[in-house]
DNA sequence: GCTAGCTGATGCCCG
DNA sequence: AACGGGCATCAGCTAGCG
């Protein structure tokens, strides 16, 4: 049967395409159909996963419970599982389906608005706004006011390496209590205040466009508090989260080497800007008796200084602040272990744990080590220290018994590039080996870039040549367990050993905590 | 033939 | 087709050892 879902009856377009959000590529068949729009909601999901970071994984189930979609007595049925229910209980795959649909159908209505909101002023059609960047859609704008004027466009700048945000730590071990503080839209608003714009926009477009944007998303945020019907503040909600997106794009777009109205120089002084009043604030949080913990381009995580007297402390740095430069002090914490730049644990004041960072939270880790993080930064911040040093035994024992399933040892990968790419680069001499793609160019089936592969060590020897002895989760034998009980006990041995090495000496000079200085 | 120690590429993360 | 900065891991190499 004809797929004639078009208008007129016509049949979907068919072509090979690649969606990127952040650092993720996925290829894909683009799909376009005469007088439709069609938009993947999991492509939603990742670019809603690039803002937000929060999302375990991408699958359907576990965003659906995420973002509370799921209904408790939804039908679940493993992948493998399927071929048989359909033979055996087609009534239960039917509901299996069906809670499929209604699941998918309630995250398009989370995550889509924002885009319809696009769709509705940018000069792109719905499915090209849900797929586009942020700097097409910039550029878009730009180009749109250009013409309107009959204006000439300028031809984008090279790029070259540029500086960007500061990023320090003062303070690492165990630090209590903790407050953060945030210049709020620290890069937009120097723009706007030192009029930071590209230097071929001489009609002064880009400027006038983040500012009418920032008037747009203020209203819009006002129009939201105002309203009394959940449809109109869901509108609103729509409207100004999307100005908010793209108002965080311009400095992005300054240093972009495809955008046509680039400039590195800018974008360069926009980021010295950001980082001369980030130092001056650590300066002056310090005179003020309160102690930097670690700093990451437009907020500080500090130590409050003993006199308890927040609101003190937090009016006189406002004081302290150029015309035009906000500052939010949003976030109060019990405890905060600070392990490496951009890299620590908070507990906040319900007792919830936070993890920041790659070596702390990375989907690159091993299950295992993510359980053992999260497990050895709860008791270290509650200051459990007994059951801490007793809780790398535990897990040499949980590897040694071999009982665990092998997900819990296995690393699982993105791969960036199809497997041929990488025969490619490899062939050139330009890249190593690497256990993923090693696995997806031996496996049975066809592996495209943006697949993931789920892989473990095998083997009896410590040091091994991972590209080597990887194996495929898949093709794990219960019955003849081999994995390398020696590498997973060594790499439990150091990721413990990192942790413990991160000092906590005597008091700090202000006497508030276990503290080293960086 | 082995290992420690380094470098560069890569993946994933922070803001 | 937004940016730069940072950490961990691995491959691939070299120097030093027995």
């Amino acid at each position: 049967m004809a797929l004639t879902l078009g208008r007129e009856d016509r049949l979907p377009a068919a072509r090979p395409s690649r969606f990127t959000a952040g650092d993720r590529a996925v290829a894909y068949p683009r799909r376009d159909l005469f007088g439709r729009h069609i938009v993947d909601t999991y492509f939603l999901t990742l670019a809603y996963d690039v803002t937000h970071r929060a999302l375990a994984g991408h699958g359907l189930k576990e965003v659906a419970r995420h973002f509370g979609l799921a209904r408790p007595d939804r039908t679940y049925i493993p992948g493998a599982e399927i071929a048989r229910i359909a033979r055996e209980d087609p009534a239960r795959l039917e509901r299996y389906v069906r809670d499929d649909a209604r699941e998918t159908r309630a995250l398009s209505d989370l995550l889509s608005p924002v885009y319809f909101a696009q769709a509705q002023w940018l000069p792109f059609g719905y499915q090209d706004v849900c797929l586009r960047g942020n700097a097409a859609k910039i550029d878009a704008l730009m180009q749109r006011a250009y013409l309107a004027e009959r204006r000439a466009l300028p031809r984008p700048g090279s790029a070259r390496p540029f500086a960007g945000g500061y990023t320090d730590i003062f303070l690492t071990g165990l630090a209590r209590p903790v407050r953060h503080a945030d210049i709020r839209s620290l890069y937009p608003s120097l723009m706007l205040r030192e009029r930071i714009g590209p230097a071929a926009d001489d009609g002064g477009v880009f400027l006038s466009l983040l500012d009418a944007l920032r008037t747009r998303r203020l209203r819009a945020k006002d129009e939201m508090r105002r309203a009394a019907d959940p449809a109109a503040r869901l509108f609103w909600d729509a409207q100004q989260s999307t100005a908010k997106v793209l108002i965080n794009s311009f400095y992005g777009y300054l240093g972009f080497e495809m955008a046509r109205w680039n400039d590195f120089d800018a974008a360069e002084r926009v980021t010295a800007a950001g980082r001369a009043l980030l130092r001056a604030l650590v300066e002056k949080i310090r005179a003020l008796g309160a102690a930097p913990v670690e700093i990451d381009t437009d907020g500080i995580y500090y130590i409050p200084p003993a006199d308890g007297d927040d609101a003190a402390f937090e009016s006189a740095v406002r004081a302290g602040l150029p015309e035009g430069i906000e500052i939010e002090f949003d976030g109060r914490y019990e405890a905060m272990f600070s392990y490496k730049m951009k890299n620590y644990a908070l507990l906040d004041e319900k007792g919830e744990i936070v993890l920041r960072g790659a070596a702390l939270k990375s989907r690159g880790l091993e299950p295992f080590q993510r359980e053992f993080l999260r497990d050895w930064l709860e008791l270290r911040l509650r200051g459990r220290d007994e059951e801490r040093r007793a809780l790398r035994e535990t897990y040499r024992r949980r590897i040694a018994k071999r009982t665990e399933p092998i997900a819990w040892l296995a690393r699982t990968e993105t791969l960036q590039d199809a497997p041929a790419t990488y025969a490619a680069r490899r062939t050139a001499g330009g890249r190593g080996r690497n256990a993923a793609y090693e696995l997806a160019q031996a496996a049975d089936r066809e592996y495209r870039a943006g697949d993931r592969v789920s892989y473990y060590v095998a083997g009896d020897r410590k040091n091994v040549a991972v590209y080597a002895a990887a194996r495929l989760v898949s093709d794990w034998n219960p019955e003849r367990r081999d994995e390398n009980v020696a590498y997973y006990l060594s790499k439990l041995d150091e990721l413990a050993d990192r942790l413990e090495a991160v000092e906590t000496p005597p008091a700090a000079p202000s006497g508030q905590g276990e503290l080293s200085l960086g």
